[in-house]
DNA sequence: CCGGTCAAGCCGTTAC
DNA sequence: GTAACGGCTTGACCGG
């Protein structure tokens, strides 16, 4: 990126490392120097553009067009500070906007965007979040659908094959404990009473030959 | 105020 | 060591 130079080629009278913002091994937290970190003795009165002089500073490649100006970087402190506000409370009404600003050294239109900002991304993050949860949920919601597919694909295997006691009320097949051969006329009944739908007719016709009780066993 | 977007600046990685 | 590059963060703006 061609901007790169441009970076360290500015001057901060005043900043050295002697600064207490840098105090954490040289940078300061995160970064290292920040040419916009001057002290902030000098933000306000010094600066111009009546901010906080973040970025005050001569440009030196002078003014080419409206948007040369350059970023501005809240410091450490600025930054502490409205973290802490915003812990407080996520909106501020106009009192507490100014007081805000007034005590960071900020237009109150910075503070405002600053919020905004702090909203939307604290909201992004949550979103994100969110998205990750829900997408773990649809994986082992997925997994369990093809675990449960596979399931009915294997139950009506074996409907299809050896017959098996379907409930006609559940739709589920029978617990071979449930079951029991009636010695007179060879057919399997639910012995448990609890059904109160009728075995369907089609397993009514299922002669209960011993292969068939013996599967049925094994499979509960 | 919010959502989307832009752009400056920072940082880590890579190739030389 | 450093230039180049891509990705990320963040201050600011715009339109709805």
């Amino acid at each position: 990126m061609a901007t790169s130079s441009l970076q360290l080629s500015i001057s901060v009278p005043g900043s050295t490392t002697t600064s207490p913002l840098h105090s954490s091994g040289g940078a300061c937290g995160m970064r290292d120097f920040d040419i916009n970190e001057v002290p902030s003795t000098m933000d306000i009165g010094d600066c111009p553009e009546e901010i906080t002089g973040k970025y005050c500073e001569e440009d030196s490649g002078g003014d080419t067009g409206g948007g040369s100006h350059k970023k501005l970087r809240l410091t450490k402190e600025q930054t502490t500070l409205l973290e802490e506000s915003f812990g407080q409370n996520h909106t501020l009404n106009l009192k507490q906007k100014d007081a805000l600003a007034s005590q960071l050294g900020l237009k109150p239109r910075q503070v405002e965007v600053w919020f905004q900002n702090r909203r939307a991304r604290t909201k992004l993050k949550q979103t994100e979040v969110e998205y990750e949860h829900l997408k773990r949920c649809f994986g082992s919601l997925t997994e369990e659908n093809k675990r449960l597919q596979r399931e009915v694909e294997q139950l009506r295997a074996l409907r299809v094959g050896p017959q098996r006691m379907i409930s006609a009320n559940s739709n589920e097949p029978f617990r071979a404990s449930m079951l029991t051969m009636c010695p007179r006329c060879e057919r399997v009944t639910n012995s448990s009473g609890t059904d109160k739908g009728p075995i369907s007719t089609k397993s009514l016709s299922l002669k209960a030959n011993p292969d068939n009780v013996r599967l049925l066993v094994r499979l509960s």
